[in-house]
DNA sequence: TCTGGGGTCCTAGGACCC
DNA sequence: TCTGGGGTCCTAGGACCC
């Protein structure tokens, strides 16, 4: 594989940041965004700003600030916990359509000077710099590695023009390292590894790091008193691959190495659309009976009016649910043909409720539609029958 | 008063077809 | 009567990621 140049940009505490753009008197103390949606906000720059400790309810840290993080806090706590670590935390509900508005514009930035970009959510992305570092190259520019360096200077400071936000940025021969890379110097970092850097820089850190292994395979390799990159790049492949088998073993294996060629995928169509939601307590199958149910055909209306505002019907009617004790079981049917509907989709849903056991208390509901098509774009197979009967011209 | 919501990918078994 | 493969689709669960 001939050499790339692979940058992974990742914004710094995106949500906590975007709304200290919001309130910029916050900065410098320690912030968390998650909980319950807002309640219709009535001018908030003038409200009080609650404190982590009168929260109370479910729900978890979306994004802390590095000043909470610094408290013990971190993404994906439990809020009710986060509240004894930092009480005095600031506690601001997530505003998801801000934060995808500040997510175009930064995407948009970086577009402008690099075009090969993979999208990894709302705050990060892989742009593979290949081609402009070698276009340098090709001009005389001495070290490529430096030229690479250079264009992260760039991206970062459209960055912060376009948005206010600061990024971090790594830089390797291949997505995976530059992935790592990113994250060792945030935050607004950049941090440009080369082969000769992977033993140093990469080894010394936890398994985990790695992106794909997260905390299951992580306990296992510890189990095999496996906790470091470097130990994982030493073990032996086939012991490896007797415990996490011929594939995942392979790869773990090769990922420790810093190998990956996978490229940057600058397209892809969605897989499936979804909707779910956690109850504020747990409803009861037989007594919450009109509750559940009317919750349940809401998420089947949200989850057709996604699928019309994006352009997808799907066959595939998953149905999800999650017991008090948070075990959550899945059932899911496909019909003849695609829909977008959400009257089918409910009846598919409720009969995919029909097989599930309701001898529990509920936490979670979920719908999601999958095996999605563009209904505008037909292939033969997707054509109805009654196709052959409509109306046409020569009737 | 532990544990959100939106996704992707993988595995594994069974049905069904050739 | 016994016994092949391979390929594809479907379903359920689980790991993982942002």
């Amino acid at each position: 594989m001939p050499q790339r140049y692979i940058a992974h940009l990742d914004m710094d505490a995106f949500y906590a940041s975007v709304e200290l753009l919001r309130y910029p008197q916050l900065r410098g103390q320690p912030v968390v965004v998650g909980g319950r949606r807002r309640a219709a906000q009535n001018d908030a720059a003038d409200s009080v700003i609650p404190k982590l400790r009168e929260y109370s309810g479910r729900g978890v840290i979306t994004t802390a600030t590095y000043e909470a993080r610094a408290l013990g806090v971190h993404s994906g706590m439990g809020l009710m916990k986060a509240a004894k670590l930092a009480p005095d935390a600031l506690l601001l509900p997530a505003d998801f359509d801000q934060y995808r508005r500040c997510s175009r514009l930064f995407k948009d930035a970086v577009r402008a000077i690099a075009l090969q970009i993979e999208d990894r959510g709302i705050d990060e992305i892989y742009v593979d710099l290949t081609e402009p570092v070698m276009a340098a190259a090709a001009e005389g520019a001495p070290d490529p590695w430096a030229r690479a360096r250079s264009i992260a200077v760039d991206l970062q400071r459209a960055v912060r023009e376009a948005t206010g936000l600061s990024c971090s940025i790594g830089i390797t021969p291949n997505k995976l390292l530059s992935k790592i890379a990113s994250e060792l110097e945030k935050p607004g970092g950049i941090t440009v590894l080369r082969e000769a850097d992977i033993a140093p820089r990469i080894w010394p850190l936890i398994v985990n790091k790695i992106n794909g292994i997260g905390p299951k395979a992580g306990a296992q390799l510890a189990t095999l008193g496996i906790r470091t990159i470097g130990e994982l790049a030493q073990a032996d492949p086939a012991l490896l691959i007797t415990h996490f088998g011929k594939s995942y073993g392979a790869w773990l294996f090769d990922a420790a190495h810093g190998r990956d060629e996978r490229p940057v995928v600058t397209y892809s169509e969605p897989k499936s659309i979804s909707r779910e939601t956690t109850f504020e307590h747990d409803l009861h199958p037989v007594r919450d009976r009109e509750q559940l149910s009317r919750i349940f055909t809401d998420l089947c209306v949200r989850v057709a009016g996604d699928l019309q505002r994006k352009g997808y019907a799907g066959k595939t009617i998953g149905l999800k649910l999650r017991y008090d004790n948070f075990k959550t079981v899945t059932r899911d049917c496909t019909l003849d043909a695609p829909t977008q509907d959400a009257a089918a989709i409910r009846r598919a849903a409720g009969e995919c409720l029909k097989r599930v056991p309701l001898d529990r208390r509920i936490r979670l509901l979920g719908v999601r539609v999958g095996a999605l098509r563009k209904p505008g774009v037909q292939t033969r197979d997707d054509t109805p029958a009654s196709a052959a009967h409509t109306p046409g011209l020569f009737d």
